[in-house]
DNA sequence: ACCTCCAGGGACATATTATGTCCCACGTAG
DNA sequence: CTACGTGGGACATAATATGTCCCTGGAGGT
């Protein structure tokens, strides 16, 4: 029976989306009647002329009975209701979660796949196909797309498929170096995108941990400076969070620098900045690039995480932005409102 | 699960609708891939541009991979139909019409695909396929399996895959000449099944209409004799069922057996007999091979045929044998069942 | 090296449907 | 009686789906 249920979801997306505006227009509608249409819809959230076709139809259906003094269930209405609600329950259980996600870290959107990426990677490759469908749908042609390295970021990348408005687009690395391997180096995923997306890309090849004389060196060089401009430039970004000390391990960070964060509490890292777990920066890698004041002019972030144990991270991190975009699964989106205390 | 559905039909009326739509897109992908759009589209029977849309719909999704030689299937666009097959079969009523032919025909089992094979080369590609499976199911290791000839049976072997438990399998033409074209012969096809299977196979090259002592000389030859042994031998029978009338012009047949054929009411053929509508023999064509005797013998017997206009070909020849197993298509099997007045 | 066929994708007019925005007549409650 | 909220009608407009072309480019045969 899950099954069955798994198979809609791949195949009548959709068609559930219409399923469950339908259910909440009975759900609403079993709770309020007898009720007016003006009234429902401003319940609802919907404007009164889609409510008012749902309505018809649900009448035609027979599930709702109109009179004089409003809309209420039929009794075939109300049975269907209460038969239907598990089966809601099943079907979007992770919707309800990404609107209390939205709600507590104070999200644009946040976008919850099933299962737990620590446990298996297609997980990973679910949240990067989500992430993917999600920049394809906001970017507009000829705007700069900031990515960060990492392997979820990464994820992103291989399942991009091409889109006639991402040719337009300009793929750059969001900061320059920052210790991390190759493949999930900023540039290298920033260049892989831009090739499955068919869009434009520019790399900045900046060595890591450079003393600040060759730092500004650097910054004059005209062609770096360009990349600089379009990064500065980027109306989108995309980004992985991290566990702040697994990530300067990773990075190699000085023994100095790990007994720093934390004793200052780093949880979360994001290209290139640690943050404890109020929120606060507490850290800043060394490298240029994209800084927290541009993210403030970008017209939308992306934050990929997931896996139960990126919560705290996560959680530290998100609210930076009001924003931002976060793609999660369901073992994150769940740990985070535990924490919470929701 | 079925409770599920008559939920979701109530609020989504058209949701098997669109989901047999979507599902027949990616049926027919994974049969005739890789394949582009104008092809596809009207084979399916739809315009261009719908099915442009419902591709780039599942493309979105996924589950369709587009490149410069066609549409494909990604990995789990094949995972979703192959689960998704019984699940439609359900859905369609074809688990029912499985039943009654069953019951109707004196069946062990039927096997119904969606569509007609009268209208749609796809449908006998997918009863193939059905075939296939089944006799991969059924198979012991080290049995002989006697096939007979014809275009669906030749698509049994099309369709074929090589297994574990086939590679110990010896495969024979259940019967010698009868006339046939060389692709549509018995030889032939027991060949190309064992090389799609990866099993054995031996041959029995005798010409059709020898003098009755060119046959006795003949069955005397060792090599043939050894063949004979192991056509008798056979555990499994694969043939395919057709119209008696059209059989015997294909082979050939004078105009006096033809004359003979149509005053019995010859209705329905089979390696090389020839049935009434009563299921009664009515003529047998002469060669060698398996006879009516042997099949008494054998484990299984699958027969093949589709097309509405099968139908009453199929239900002569089907009630011979209690241990039969029957695929067909859905438009034979309504046509059968009809006819049968149930 | 060429040529041909079939591939996907762009473009666009048109048909169909969904939506936003009014307004109106009518019950009902106060 | 009045004021409010009810459903339903009407209609312009937006959004979407569809039918029909055409174009470019790659794969495979020659």
């Amino acid at each position: 029976m899950k099954t069955i249920l798994e198979l809609q979801r791949q195949l009548l997306p959709d068609l559930l989306d219409v399923m469950r505006k339908r259910y909440e227009v009975l759900r609403h509608l079993q709770l309020m009647q007898p009720i007016g249409r003006r009234s429902l819809a401003s319940a609802l959230g919907m404007t009164e002329r889609v409510l008012r076709s749902e309505v018809e139809f649900l009448k035609e259906r027979g599930l709702v009975r109109i009179d004089t003094v409003g809309m209420q269930l039929t009794h075939p209405g109300g049975d269907l209701v209460s038969k239907m609600e598990p089966l809601i329950k099943d079907l979007f259980g992770l919707t309800d979660l990404e609107a209390d996600l939205c709600r507590v870290l104070n999200l644009e959107k946040a976008v919850v796949v099933p299962g737990d990426s620590d446990r298996s990677d297609l997980v990973k490759k679910e949240m990067g196909r989500a992430g993917a469908r999600l920049l394809k749908q906001i970017v507009h042609p000829g705007q700069v797309v900031a990515v960060a390295g990492g392997t979820t970021v990464a994820a992103v990348a291989e399942m991009m498929t091409s889109s006639a408005v991402l040719k337009e687009s300009t793929f750059v690395p969001a900061r320059g170096g920052l210790g991390e391997a190759v493949e999930l180096e900023a540039n290298y995923i920033a260049s892989l995108m831009a090739q499955k997306a068919g869009g434009k890309y520019r790399l900045m090849h900046v060595p890591e941990q450079l003393s600040k004389e060759a730092y500004q060196m650097l910054l004059r060089e005209p062609h770096i400076q360009e990349v600089l401009d379009l990064v500065h430039s980027a109306r989108i970004v995309v980004h992985g969070i991290g566990d702040a000390i697994a990530m300067a391990s990773r990075r190699k960070a000085s023994p100095a620098l790990l007994r720093e964060l934390k004793e200052k509490g780093a949880v979360g890292e994001a290209f290139g900045y640690y943050f404890n777990q109020e929120g606060e920066i507490i850290h800043r890698g060394r490298s240029i690039g994209l800084s927290l004041e541009d993210l403030k002019h970008v017209d939308a972030t992306i934050a990929i995480a997931g896996g139960a144990g990126k919560a705290k991270a996560v959680a530290a991190v998100c609210p930076v932005s009001g924003r931002d975009t976060l793609i999660t699964d369901e073992a994150a989106a769940r740990a985070i409102l535990d924490n919470d205390g929701c």
